[in-house]
DNA sequence: ATTATCTATAGATCTATAGATAATGC
DNA sequence: ATTATCTATAGATCTATAGATAATGC
């Protein structure tokens, strides 16, 4: 049952986009390693010919899922700087990222679990919250690069507290409220 | 080995801080029943005569972590209403806070476990959200009650996001960035 | 007599590994 | 011949329950 190469990478490549979906929708602990290899289209066994445990594989995840969300915040940006931190917060803040955490932003979802786990996935977070930081930043208001660091920290922050706030209460309009409010409190230019 | 009703009371209460302590240090999958009761000095068959379910105790749990957390930020806010935003800014965005989520805000411990679980703690936890808002909101800058209330809104969710990330990134100097610019974003009156 | 807690266990998970199988690629 | 994936399973969990025990409280 051997595969060609080409399968090979094809099917880490699924096994790594399948954990990325499954992990944020269930959390690490609400998925198992044969669930998510049946959902990959593969049997269990064969998962550690790819990865040495489940956490390396969180770690791959992570790093896959946060490169997409920079890779969509940098599409904005070049449609246009003017409008790019609008398209960036109505985005985040939106009903649907609230309701589709499966392909929303990870530190929202696996924060919390990631901060207790392994260096591997805390690494691959820092990188992709780094790299997040780096697309908001120039689009902040100021001249001083110090005020503009500070603003997209502050920014990002309040964007994943929104989100995790809004996911947890069971209070719709309370949750609507959530992300209204830090939406109208994002800085324009 | 019946105890009396007052020791009844007492071991139900232990259990509920001990599990307010644990769940948020280790998350809800992070720790059993059976080690959860061991470490409230009981067995873990008596656990099913104070609780229906494990989810139930998260609950009562989060019922109980929440319940603390307001009640200091009302006790600063006693202390004189001057200082209270400070207060409670420092001590939420302090390295203690961010070092030490067994005694800390169960929305960055828990927040993305309880979105995942039953109602209860869901409930649990937006009772105690919206009580915290409740204290924030008069501290806020500005005459009208919808500025005062969207500022509060916003600010819980800029902090919330801080302990997230400066817990999940393996980065000190970003970790204390994090925490430093939403520090310098909060609102002064 | 009632009942809170205990011991013991059922039944269902979970991660990781061992060894078999069969197709690729030298 | 090599190796990616398969089946099968070891060993360690986990939640929840059943029934025994022994002290409280009518």
């Amino acid at each position: 049952m051997k595969v060609s190469r080409e399968q090979v990478a094809l099917n880490r490549e699924r096994i790594v986009e399948t954990a990325a979906r499954l992990f944020r929708e269930k959390g690490y602990d609400g998925i198992g390693v044969a669930d998510l290899m049946k959902n990959a289209g593969l049997t269990h066994g064969g998962f550690y010919g790819h990865f040495a445990s489940k956490e390396d594989l969180l770690a791959a995840a992570t790093e896959h899922a946060l490169k997409r969300s920079v890779e969509r915040w940098q599409g904005y940006v070049q449609q246009g700087a003017d409008t790019a931190l609008d398209k960036i917060g109505a985005g985040y803040l939106s009903v649907a990222h609230r309701d589709g955490p499966a392909k929303g932003c990870s530190v929202t979802s696996l924060g919390a679990d990631i901060s207790r786990l392994g260096p591997k996935a805390r690494h691959a977070l820092t990188e992709g919250v780094s790299a997040q930081l780096a697309v908001l930043e120039p689009l902040m208001p100021g001249d001083a690069d110090a005020d503009q660091r500070r603003q997209a920290v502050a920014t990002y922050a309040a964007m994943v507290g929104a989100i995790v706030l809004s996911r947890a209460v069971d209070d719709e309009a309370l949750s609507l409220e959530i992300l209204q409010a830090v939406h109208a409190s994002l800085p324009t230019r």
